[in-house]
DNA sequence: ATCTGTTGGATCGTACATTATTTCACATTT
DNA sequence: AAATGTGAAATAATGTACGATCCAACAGAT
């Protein structure tokens, strides 16, 4: 699968091909147009798109498979909904294998790596995470750097689809003062283990980075939920 | 072994309701009567089925968003090949998954599960490896047992996607002796660890376990494809 | 107020049209 | 004459339209 359609918001997509359908109803819920939970009208979405049912049908069904839109028969689609508990699943599951998969890398970085690295990393400390989706696409290229080119495309897929996911969630909630103080150090602490090619500390860091990323994404959705759903003056 | 198609989901057949199309197609995929890298035609699954092709085509994008299918634009679909490289990617990951799922399991495991356990280990060394789809699946709830139960869903549900590919795999090929007696050595090895309440050890059993399982089914696809390549429907 | 028949709406299945690809015969070239 | 390029027909995937079926909400009667 390998969806290298990273970095594109989807603005200048016409550039290339028209992305299918799949594509669009994928990044619509991934970016948020389509909420959690919103009803999947196979008729709303044709006209939405442009098409008739049936593309908007497989696509659903594919987006299905990929565990990102949940049916009932009969019933129809909905985005699936998106709770705490679901995080800390992909969380639990993640912190398992990042640390595996920086190990790796530990073995097979060059100079250059740790350079792009750098870079990356001197991007966001320079965005200073002024806007959230921009942050959320450099600190997914920050970690691609690592992941991207590992022999197991499985896990290295795994992760990406995980990243998707959380990066669709963490999009809507600000990102804590300390949070981000523990980001920038952590990433440093990544790339200093890295260069010392010490891969238990850096997988000792991964594991540590994914873990409270996970951790203030859970608390900010039940910050969130305690202020209640909209409605806001209290 | 000519066909036989009819006869094969025996096991099941207490389920009332019929089954949907994509379980079918799912299960013939698992089952190997639709062999890895077969083309699959929409005309033709049509008819085998008794349906139009609508529901095959979406049955199929659904089995391509589980990574049961690969598809090309305009080009169809075909059965996922399923190479040692491919095994190996998911035997890395569940290296790390299973651990971590048995690591809990000791936590809450109760004497009724102890006993379970030792019911399923008891079968197996009963069956002793007779029929290798029976044996696969007499070790499919052995394990369950210890997995059916996590909290976390999504880890489970990765780990009984992955049981699924492999032992649609394992159920072509003989298993060899010496792995016949580290099998049972190291179900037994895990039950008394859980039993002691020794968590690191069911993990790193567990570990070992699967690695050798992984190691076992990549070294007779080997032979395998040495010994030449099948005789089948291209 | 609960139950039942009706109605509206959406999903699901079938048939058909369109578009792309593969195949294979045939002509051209070396 | 063998090899290769061309093009038309066959084959199969993709898109569109429509009828059948199922479910949910609602009106009216007991």
């Amino acid at each position: 699968m390998t969806a290298t359609a990273a970095d594109d918001t989807n603005e200048f997509a016409a550039s290339e091909q028209p992305l299918s359908i799949y594509e669009l109803i994928r990044e619509d819920i991934i970016s948020g147009r389509l909420e959690p939970n919103a009803r999947l009208k196979v008729a709303d979405l044709a006209t939405r798109y442009g098409t008739s049912t049936n593309p908007i049908r497989e696509a659903l069904q594919q987006l299905r498979g990929e565990d990102f839109v949940v049916m009932e028969p009969n019933r129809g689609a909905r985005v699936r909904p998106i709770d705490e508990a679901f995080v800390r699943d992909i969380i639990e599951i993640e912190v398992l294998i990042e640390p595996a998969l920086t190990k790796w890398f530990c073995s097979i970085a060059t100079d250059a790596d740790i350079v792009d690295l750098e870079a990356a990393q001197a991007e966001i400390e320079a965005h200073n995470f002024a806007d959230p989706k921009h942050h959320g696409e450099l600190d997914t290229r920050f970690h691609q750097l690592i992941y991207d080119r590992h022999y197991n495309r499985h896990a290295a897929d795994l992760w990406w689809k995980h990243r998707e996911i959380l990066r669709a969630i963490s999009r809507r909630f600000p990102t804590s003062l300390s949070r981000r103080q523990a980001v920038l150090r952590e990433h440093r602490e990544l790339i200093e283990a890295i260069r010392a090619q010490d891969a238990d500390k850096a997988a000792e860091v991964v594991a540590r980075h994914v873990e409270g990323s996970g951790r203030h994404i859970i608390e900010q959705m039940g910050v969130a939920k305690r202020n209640g759903p909209r409605r806001g003056s209290a």
